[in-house]
DNA sequence: AGCTGGCACTCGCGTAGACTGAGTGCCAGC
DNA sequence: GCTGGCACTCAGTCTACGCGAGTGCCAGCT
């Protein structure tokens, strides 16, 4: 643990990289901060931080920057969730009273609103499933033997899937199965569909099963990703090649699930440069809150940014809107 | 109009600045040609090439690099669509044997596909509505007051809206609207919707208004937008302001439906630079074809490269994948 | 008339040296 | 234990300079 005046020259040094990106020298800490010492002493504390691993030379003769660690103290210790500036508070409050009911595009565009109250790249990942409940399924029939069931979740969310069927099939035959499929899951979880009732025709039964098939993988997929302002990292970086990592990153889905999720303790969390498992975003930090709604997991929000993006604005962003999109959706 | 020894050297030029992105000089041109002549001559030709507009040196003492016009004459008269090599030929033939049924999937795999095949960003336009017809349409509850008009085309395609219900509902209402609505729209185009039959009783009546507009409204929204590949602009470019531009516009969904429809005059395009209309692009070049399923245009697909792209290769793919991908939409 | 070899000229680029200034580590003294 | 002072380091900037790719032009050849 580091001493007041440690913590106090540490925190002065990451609040001023973060502002300028250049390294941080003594004297400029003794300006720019309270600490009533002189530079030389500022310098033997910042070789103490040096060797404990808070802090890093780029070159001798040039200032300090934080590391991983120095960043994870400062996160943890040295600051906390800011306030939101009235601009701010007001693009939330007017968001989210013009925001109505279908969840897909509700994610959508909260994604867009936290990457502008944060002028960085955001990412929302919504999953349907543990809280939603099956509304409405519907055998479609596109081609002779190609269906696509169709099933619509208390949330607004809608799920398809291409069912291809062994036989030909007519809209009777469809409308018996749509009604089996219906019976079976109507009003229960993706996760728990009840038996299908039999038909009593052999073919209809199959067709049945492979729909109920589909449903459930439906339920598997349908984990959505929005990503928004991923031009905004731009800002961040100066090598393209790293931009190139960062932005094929952000194209994997899977990845950027994995990222949210993996993060996700409890609440609020923030993983810096190698603590997000992803070798591209050495020089990033992500901020992620989940977002539940009545009480249950449904999904995550956060911000990517450089390793020195504003945290306590991002931390005060992505809490503030997680808290009330999850509100917001729990009632409906 | 270039006789064909000028014509010659700017194809040189072209191929040449296209391979190494660097100024070309005289007696590169001398090397990588057939044009049997002397270096001397080649520079006497090149100053001509230059007064005309076709070619602008960066600095007094450096080789030539191509103008917008010089591109534009490269790729009207110069070439022509390429070969694909015999692993792409095998890529697209995977592709399109393995691919099924939904519309909105296929589009984003072609997306995908045409990415790696030309190694640039991809991006595919798809347009519901003048040949599809309305399958099923399904009102769903979601609040007391909130329904979900879901709509299925006969390509795949599932459009979703939001209706506000100026009352309450119970099941048995939102049956009887739905009927009502299936009755409208069922077997019609999106843009051709009949009338409802009233069903006496006014509350559902106006249910039934409003969500057969929501209906309308859908099909207008129903314009979707698949970019791909992204971050491998960023391989073209170095500065990072341009990429952030360009990632930007990108990310602006409209923009981009305009820039391939604009384009687009018919069959097989190319925009270069100003020639799309927007400023960002300035050093970027798209190439665009349409695809049309049953003979009705149905969207677009395209590749965005910078200006000195493989316009050969990027030709062949766009030809070829927008070609087959007609064609199995149109056999469905 | 048109092509070519030759030549002087231009200028970006890379290297090398000098200077500057921000910043450091260390030490002696308060 | 803090501080002023001092020698030292080194990235960045500037200048000088040579190199080389490339040009434009011209005289002479075909």
């Amino acid at each position: 643990m580091l001493d007041d005046r440690k913590s106090a020259i540490l925190r002065a040094l990451v609040e001023r990289y973060i502002e300028t990106a250049q390294p941080v020298g003594s004297s400029q800490i003794v300006a720019s901060s309270e600490v009533g010492v002189s530079s030389a002493t500022v310098r033997n504390e910042m070789t103490v931080l040096e060797s404990e691993g808070y802090i890093v030379q780029p070159h001798t003769s040039a200032g300090r920057i934080p590391t991983e660690k120095g960043y994870r103290f400062f996160v943890d210790n040295l600051t906390g969730p800011g306030e939101l500036g009235p601009s701010q508070v007001r693009q939330v409050r007017s968001f989210f009273s013009h925001a109505h009911g279908e969840l897909e595009e509700m994610l959508k565009s909260t994604s867009r609103l936290l990457s502008q109250l944060t002028a960085t790249t955001a990412v929302v990942v919504g999953e349907t499933g543990e809280h939603a409940i099956v509304r409405s399924v519907q055998l479609v029939g596109l081609g002779t033997r190609t269906v696509l069931a169709v099933v619509v979740m208390s949330d607004g969310v809608v799920l398809k899937r291409v069912v291809e069927s062994p036989e030909d099939l007519d809209d009777e035959r469809l409308a018996r199965a749509t009604e089996r499929v219906a019976g079976a899951v109507l009003g229960y979880g993706l996760h728990d569909p009840q038996p299908a009732a039999p038909t009593g025709d052999r073919s209809t039964d199959a067709l049945v099963d492979l729909a109920l098939d589909a449903v459930r993988h439906a339920g598997e997929e349908s984990k959505r990703v929005y990503v928004e302002g991923a031009s905004r990292i731009a800002d961040a970086f100066d090598a393209t090649i790293q931009l190139r990592e960062i932005l094929g990153l952000l194209e994997q889905q899977i990845t950027v699930v994995s990222l949210l999720e993996d993060v996700l303790g409890r609440g609020l969390t923030v993983a810096i440069g190698s603590e997000t498992g992803v070798a591209p975003l050495a020089n990033c930090a992500v901020v992620v809150a989940p977002f539940a709604i009545g009480g249950e997991h449904a999904g995550a929000i956060g911000v990517l940014g450089p390793a020195r993006m504003n945290y306590p604005e991002a931390l005060a962003a992505v809490s503030a809107v997680s808290q009330r999109l999850g509100r917001m959706l729990t009632e409906g």
